[in-house]
RNA sequence: GCUCGAAUGGUGUAAUGGUAGCCACGAGGGACUUAAAAUCCCUUGGUCAUUGCGACCGUGCGGGUUCGAGUCCCGCUUCGAGCACCA
C-alpha cells in the first residue's frame, strides 16, 4: 500500500460524517471545554490559506483536549451579513442572501476537505432568521434597560421611571447622554413624547442625535472601529461627519468594567493594551471657568489639574454649543467666517492640516485660581466630541496649545523648574513647580504628581470642580441605512419608537425590488412594500450592523435549536463560557469590545452566569501574500532571471503564483498564461529562470492568492495542515510560502513506510527497546507541552526528529508505533486514522483513544556527558553515570589527566555542577 | 508623540541563564538508474586549517550583572503593531 492522501481522506472525512463523530451533548460525567474560531464571513473570493492557520490550529487543540477526556465543543458558523454581498446585489440585482448561501457552500466544502472536527449540528448563522430573532431580542432588552451607576449593573427602565415619579432626576445615579435636572412635577407634567425623549438619555439602546461617520460612497454610517485613517476600512472611502438620529448602544457605560475584566482574562498584553487604548481612561478634574461679565461657566476637563497657574487662553471647539454664547457681536463676523470655512474641511483635512487656524471670540474667562481674564478662542484643533469641546490652553506644557499660541502670539508661562519652552513646549510629567503660587493655593517646589493631586483636593474643596474620570469609548453607533442586516423590532406611533411584543419576533427582512436607498434617501426598507405592524404603524428602515450578529453568536452555538431562549439556563451553565478562542487582532476593538459588552449586559440580567465571555484568546498571525515577479528588459520581450536582472533595464512585472513553484518559474506556463507573452524568450540562471519576490497582503489584483483546495489537491489534507503549523510560531504573521511543504510531504511518507514496506505491513508485536521508548517519551512530552504552549511549529518538528529515529532504529512494535498515531492524531487525523485501523488493526476511531502520558524513566539518560570548563572556556569532556551525585562528579572532573595542566600554579575558586549538563571550574 | 512587540545562517525558524543554530527549505557532493523523477547517504554560520586532531570569530549596536548571557538589567538603532490634535 501506499500513501494515497486522496483516497485516505475522503474515506474518513465520509466516515466521521456518517459516524457523527464529533457531534457534542451535554455530558456531566465528563469535564467540558469549549474552543472556538472568529467565525468567518463568507466572501466571494473563497477560503485562502490564510483563513485555515487559526482553525487548524483550534482543531488541534479541540482533539488533544477530546483525547484527554474533555467533552469538546466546537462548533463553526458564519458571520453572514455583510456589506460586499448588498454592494454585488446593487450591481446584479441578485438577492444577498443567494450570494451568501453559495458563498457559504463553498466555504462549507472547502473547510470540509480539511478534515475539521467541527460539530455541523451547531452551525448558525446570522442572517438566519431562528438566530437573529435573539440579536432582536437583545436589543429590546437593551431599550428596556439603564445602567445604574451605583449599581454598575443595567437595571430595569421601570426602576427609573419609580424614580422619576418620586424625585425626579435628584439623585439619579444613571449613565446618560447628558445631565438632567427635572423634578417629579415636571417628569409627571410630560406628555408621552416628551416622556419617551427624557428615557432616551438613560436606555441602554437608545435614539441619539450624534454625530456620526457617515461615508457618502457606501450610503451608511459608520461605527468608529470600521473607520481608519479618515476612510472607511472596507473599501477605503472618505468618510465625513454628519449629525445623525441613529440607533445608538450605550457601550460607554460599560467602560469601567470593560476595563476592568481585562484583569480576569488570560488574553494576550498587547491585545489587552489595544483594549485598554480604545478604552483610553484618563483620570482628571472637570472645571469650571466662568466668562467674564456673565453669569456662564465653560466646564473643560484637564488631566494637567497642576498647570492651572499657566493658563493663558481657552479654546472652544467650532462644534461646541459655548461657541454662540460667549461670541460678541463685534466677533461675530469672524467667528462666523471662521466656522464656514471648518465647515468644509473634512475630518480627514482636519487632521492632515496641522497648520494652528482659529478666531478670538470676543470674550474673557476668568482662570478661577489667579482671578485674571483670559481670552477665549475658537480653533478645529480642539476636538468637539472631548468633553464639552472646550479646553483651558497651557501653552508652555501642551505642544498644540504651544503652537497655537506662537500662532496668535500669545503669552506662554513656564510652570516647570528648569523647562525650556522658548522652542517647543515642555510636555512631560515630571519636574518641580514654580510660577504657581496663587493667593490660595500654592504649588512652587512641588513635584508635578504631587501638584496634580493637590490641585485637584482644592477645587473640589472650593467646589470649582470635580475629580472626574473620563473615558474615550464612544457610544456605538447601532443603525445601518443598509438592506443586508437584522431589521429592528421597532415601530413607531406618532413619532415614538415602541419594541415589538416577543411574540412577533423574529421580524423577518422583507423582500425589496432593488437594493439602493430609495429616491428620498430612505434606506432600501423603504421600498419594503407592507413595512408595518399589524395596525399599520411604520417599521424602523435601518437595519443593524454587523457586530449585531456577532456579538452573541458564541451563546447560541451552546444551545443552537432553542425557540424559547437565546440559551438555555441548563446549556449555558454547563458550557458557560468559550474556554479557548482563536481569531485575528482585527477584531481588537470591534467585535472583541462590543461582545464583552453584550455578554456584560445579559451577565446583568442574569441571562448567562460568565461576565467575560472569553476566558483565553489566541490571535494567529496573518498569513500575507508571497508575490513573484518577472523582469522584463525594457522594449522587448526577453525575460531575465532575478540574479542577472541588474545587468538590464528591466520592467518588474508581477506573475500569478499558480506559474512559480520554489521561485522557479514554469517558462511555458509562464508563455501560456498571456497573449502577449507567447513569444517571450528567458535569460535563465542555471538553467533555471528564478522569480522575485515581495511579501504583500493576499488578493487577487496581486496574483498571489493560494487557495487550499489546491494544496490539498496535491499534498493532502494533512500536509496541509503539518505545513501551516510548521511556518512559525502561530501567533506571528508571515508570507506564504510554499517553498517548504515538500518535507512536510516527506514527513508523512516517512512515517507511512514506518507501517509498511509495499503491500506488506511491517507492524509486529516486538517488544520496544528502551531506544524506542526513549523516542517516542521524548514525543508525548515534548507535544504535550507545545499544545499547552501553542507551539505547533516546533511539536511539528519533534514528530520528524521522532519519525527520523525510530526509522533508524528500525522499530516496528505495535506498542510504539499506536501511541506515536495517538499524539499524531490532532495534526494529521486522516493519516493517523488509517494507519491506526490498517496497519495497528484498531477497530475504534482514534477519536477514541486515550492521550499517552509520559514516562519519565525512560527519558534518562544512563551516562552524562558534562563539558568541563575552566573559566567559562570548555577544555574536555567527563563521562559518568547520569545518577552519580553532583559532589562526585566535581571531584572526577578536577582528578581529570587534563585537568592537571590546567591547574597547574592555579587555584580553584569554586566549582559549579549543574545536574546533567555542564561543570565550570573557576581558577585565579 | 505615547504604549506594546520584535531583531539569531542564503530562507522559515529552534534553544527551563549552561556545548547557539534543533527541524526543515535551498544549495553542493555522492549512491541507485540507460536516463530522469522518486528515494537514500554526506557536507552546509563565517574565516583560516584540512592526510588526522582543529583554531579563532559569531545571536542589531554600546555598556552592566554572572563562573557562564541569544536569554536578565540599563542606554541606543532599526523594523512591526496599536492609539493619537483625547488636553
Amino acid at each position: 500500500m501506499e500513501y494515497n492522501h486522496k483516497d485516505i481522506e475522503s474515506r474518513w472525512q465520509q466516515q466521521w460524517k456518517n459516524d457523527k463523530t464529533y457531534s457534542t451533548e451535554i455530558d456531566r460525567e465528563r469535564p467540558k471545554f469549549y474552543v472556538l474560531d472568529m467565525f468567518p464571513y463568507p466572501s466571494g473570493a473563497g477560503l485562502h490559506v490564510g483563513h485555515p492557520l487559526g482553525y487548524i490550529a483550534s482543531d488541534i487543540y479541540s482533539r488533544y483536549k477530546r483525547l484527554q477526556g474533555f467533552n469538546v465543543l466546537h462548533p463553526m458558523g458564519y458571520d453572514a451579513y455583510g456589506l460586499p454581498a448588498e454592494q454585488y446585489a446593487i450591481q446584479t440585482g441578485q438577492h444577498p442572501e443567494k450570494t451568501t448561501n453559495d458563498n457559504i457552500a463553498r466555504y462549507r466544502s472547502q473547510l470540509d476537505k480539511i478534515g475539521f472536527c467541527y460539530d455541523w449540528n451547531r452551525e448558525i448563522r446570522t442572517c438566519d432568521p431562528s438566530y437573529y430573532k435573539w440579536t432582536q431580542w437583545a436589543f429590546i432588552q437593551m431599550f428596556n434597560h439603564y445602567y445604574d451607576t451605583e449599581a454598575a449593573k443595567a437595571m430595569p427602565i421601570a426602576k427609573l421611571i419609580e424614580h422619576l415619579d418620586a424625585k425626579g432626576t435628584a439623585g439619579l445615579k444613571a449613565a446618560c447622554g447628558k445631565e438632567l435636572d427635572i423634578t417629579a412635577e415636571q417628569w409627571k407634567a410630560m406628555d408621552e413624547k416628551q416622556k419617551s425623549d427624557t428615557l432616551m438619555n438613560y436606555r441602554i439602546a437608545y435614539l441619539g442625535n450624534t454625530m456620526v461617520n457617515w461615508c457618502p460612497q457606501l450610503g451608511t454610517v459608520l461605527a468608529n472601529d470600521e473607520v481608519s485613517d479618515g476612510l472607511s476600512v472596507r473599501g477605503g472611502y472618505p468618510v465625513e461627519q454628519k449629525l445623525m438620529y441613529q440607533w445608538c448602544l450605550r457601550v460607554s457605560a460599560y467602560a469601567q468594567r470593560l476595563l476592568e475584566g481585562l484583569e480576569k482574562v488570560d488574553w494576550t498584553d498587547s491585545l489587552k493594551e489595544t483594549q485598554r487604548n480604545w478604552i483610553g481612561r484618563s483620570e482628571g478634574a472637570e472645571m469650571r471657568f466662568k466668562v467674564a461679565g456673565s453669569d456662564l461657566d465653560l466646564e473643560i476637563f484637564t488631566t494637567r489639574a497642576d498647570t492651572i497657574f499657566g493658563v493663558t487662553f481657552m479654546v472652544l471647539a467650532p462644534e461646541s454649543a459655548y461657541v454662540a454664547q460667549v461670541t460678541t457681536p463685534e466677533q461675530k463676523a469672524a467667528v462666523d467666517e471662521y466656522l464656514a470655512t471648518v465647515k468644509h474641511k473634512t475630518e480627514r483635512e482636519r487632521m492632515i492640516d496641522k497648520k494652528m487656524t482659529g478666531v478670538f471670540t470676543g470674550s474673557y474667562a476668568v482662570n478661577p485660581l489667579t482671578g485674571k481674564n483670559i481670552p477665549i478662542y475658537v480653533s478645529d484643533y480642539v476636538l468637539a466630541g472631548y468633553g464639552k469641546g472646550a479646553i483651558m490652553a497651557v501653552p508652555a506644557h501642551d505642544s498644540r496649545d504651544y503652537a497655537f499660541a506662537r500662532a496668535f502670539n500669545l503669552p506662554v508661562i513656564p510652570l516647570i523648574e528648569g523647562a525650556d519652552v522658548s522652542e517647543e513646549s515642555f510636555d512631560a510629567k515630571e519636574g518641580k513647580m514654580i510660577n504657581s503660587d496663587g493667593p490660595e493655593l500654592k504649588l512652587n517646589g512641588l513635584d508635578v504628581k504631587d501638584a496634580i493631586a493637590t490641585t485637584k483636593k482644592f477645587i473640589e474643596e472650593k467646589g470649582l470642580g470635580r475629580v472626574k474620570v473620563n473615558y474615550r469609548l464612544r457610544d456605538a453607533i447601532f443603525s445601518r441605512q443598509r438592506y443586508w442586516g437584522e431589521p429592528f423590532p421597532v415601530y413607531y406611533k406618532d413619532g415614538v419608537p415602541h419594541m415589538l411584543d416577543m411574540d412577533k419576533l423574529p421580524l423577518m427582512l422583507p423582500e425589496i425590488s432593488e437594493y439602493r436607498p430609495t429616491e428620498t434617501g430612505e434606506p432600501p426598507l423603504g421600498r419594503a412594500e407592507n413595512w408595518c405592524t399589524a395596525e399599520g404603524y411604520p417599521l424602523e428602515l435601518n437595519t443593524m450592523p454587523g457586530f449585531a450578529g456577532s456579538s452573541a453568536y458564541y451563546l447560541r452555538y451552546m444551545d443552537p435549536h432553542n425557540d424559547e431562549a437565546l440559551v438555555s439556563e441548563e446549556a449555558n451553565g454547563y458550557w458557560r463560557q468559550v474556554d479557548l478562542y482563536i481569531g485575528g487582532t482585527e477584531h481588537a476593538t470591534g467585535h472583541l469590545i462590543y461582545s464583552r459588552f453584550w455578554n456584560k449586559f445579559l451577565y446583568d440580567l442574569g441571562k448567562v452566569v460568565e461576565d467575560e465571555p472569553f476566558k483565553k484568546l489566541i490571535n494567529q498571525g496573518m498569513i500575507q501574500g508571497r508575490t513573484s515577479f518577472v523582469y522584463r528588459v525594457q522594449g522587448t520581450n526577453t525575460f531575465v532571471s532575478h540574479g542577472l536582472k541588474d545587468n538590464y533595464d528591466v520592467q518588474t512585472i508581477r506573475v500569478h503564483i499558480d506559474l512559480v513553484n520554489n521561485d522557479v518559474l514554469n517558462t511555458e506556463e509562464f508563455k501560456k498564461w498571456r497573449p502577449e507573452f507567447e513569444n517571450a524568450e528567458f535569460i535563465l540562471e542555471d538553467g533555471k529562470y528564478i522569480c522575485g519576490y515581495a511579501v504583500e497582503k493576499m488578493s487577487k489584483s496581486m496574483f498571489n492568492v493560494v487557495n487550499p483546495d489546491d494544496i490539498v489537491e496535491r499534498y493532502g489534507a494533512d500536509t496541509l495542515r503539518l505545513y501551516e503549523m510548521f511556518l512559525g510560531p502561530l501567533e506571528q504573521s508571515k508570507p506564504w510560502d510554499t517553498n517548504g511543504i515538500d518535507g512536510v510531504n516527506r514527513f508523512i511518507k516517512k512515517l507511512w513506510n514506518l507501517f509498511y514496506k509495499g503491500d506488506t505491513c511491517l507492524v509486529d508485536d516486538s517488544e520496544p527497546s528502551a531506544q524506542n521508548l526513549k523516542t517516542l517519551h521524548t514525543l508525548i512530552k515534548k507535544v504535550t507541552a507545545d499544545i499547552e504552549n501553542f507551539s505547533y511549529n516546533t511539536s511539528v518538528a519533534a514528530f520528524m526528529i521522532c519519525v527520523n529515529e525510530l526509522a533508524k532504529q528500525n522499530c516496528h512494535s505495535r506498542a510504539v508505533l499506536s501511541q506515536l498515531l495517538v499524539v499524531l492524531a490532532p495534526f494529521a487525523p486522516h493519516v493517523a486514522e488509517e494507519l491506526w485501523h490498517s496497519a495497528i488493526g484498531n477497530t475504534t476511531t482514534i477519536c477514541d483513544a486515550k492521550w499517552p502520558e509520559w514516562n519519565e524513566d525512560y527519558l534518562k539518560e544512563s551516562t552524562v556527558n558534562y563539558p568541563v570548563s575552566f573559566n567559562g572556556k570548555p577544555r574536555f569532556n567527563i563521562t559518568v553515570e547520569a545518577s552519580t551525585p553532583a559532589p562526585e562528579v566535581q571531584k572526577l572532573a578536577l582528578e581529570h589527566e587534563s585537568a592537571a595542566k590546567w591547574l597547574e600554579g592555579k587555584t580553584v575558586v569554586k566549582v559549579i555542577v549543574v545536574p546533567g549538563k555542564i561543570v565550570n571550574v573557576v581558577v585565579k
